[in-house]
DNA sequence: CTTGAAAAGCAGTGAAC
DNA sequence: GTTCACTGCTTTTCAAG
């Protein structure tokens, strides 16, 4: 779909403020409410719009450490691209997975309660993963800007 | 503040479905909307749940690239943290940026329109930081997972 | 101090223009 | 694209445990 001006200036309200009403926004952008509901169903219809997250302190629930592990694969072995993502999915405390192009091949993000957890998590099911040839773990130490709102 | 077995049904379903009405939570979880109205603000004034996202796409708004920078500092200037952190967070397509312990100092996340668009980003702003001792730059292929949600 | 019921206010939703 | 009316959710209040 066409994303054009009036449609921006929701999506950057959207972002500051998610709990913005529709009323509210209506106002801001200079169209009534009805019409601002009608373009956030199209967004949302359309895919630009893919979702409403409720962001929640890991560490509130008990998760202290994060660690990126950047994971690069056993070309050797066949299939060995499916098979690890495949395993990989299934690990609850693996946040996020991401194919890479350059010198690794997959990032992953890893939660867990403590150092003892992690060293757990990563013996017993990170290290478990099929063909893996080398790992690099990075700890979170501050997370310094997250910026979800895209430079729009 | 104790989060408890209620607190945690609700902030998995918040987690599962973010639109869902308080009334729908409340019928959920066995509880009158009252008290789970006073419950999720009660999580969100003590800073479990940070906030409410609106998630976009970036690729209908345009961004197509997005590349993964580690970044390592040059030790021996002063301040070196302190004024690269100053100067890479002013940047806007620079979405993320967070301090690891390890090999390298700091990784960024840069979204930008084009390969082009991101050769200009990378030469007239990221090149610019100051102290920076070495770079290395990874992009984003395809995410195959991102679970915003915790495993509660 | 916490919980549930009930009432009041207000935003979301859709129809009509 | 706008207005208006209605439905239903959110939020408050109040009484009881």
């Amino acid at each position: 779909m066409r994303v054009d001006a009036t449609d921006r200036h929701i999506l950057r309200l959207l972002q500051e403020d998610a709990d913005r009403s529709t009323a509210d926004l209506a106002v801001s952008v200079g169209i009534s409410p009805g019409a601002c509901w009608r373009r956030i169903e199209k967004l949302e219809s359309a895919g630009v719009i893919t979702g409403h997250t409720v962001e929640i302190d890991p560490r509130a629930l008990g998760f202290e450490i994060q660690v990126f592990l950047r994971i690069t694969l056993d070309k050797t072995a066949p299939n060995a691209f499916d098979s690890f993502i495949r395993a990989a999915r299934a690990i609850p405390n693996v946040q996020s997975i991401e194919t890479l192009l350059g010198r690794v091949d997959i990032r992953m993000d890893v939660i867990a309660r403590d150092l003892a957890h992690y060293q757990q998590i990563y013996q017993e099911q990170i290290l478990a993963l099929p063909n893996i040839a080398d790992i690099e773990a990075l700890m979170l130490v501050s997370e310094l800007k997250n910026t979800e709102a895209l430079a729009i």
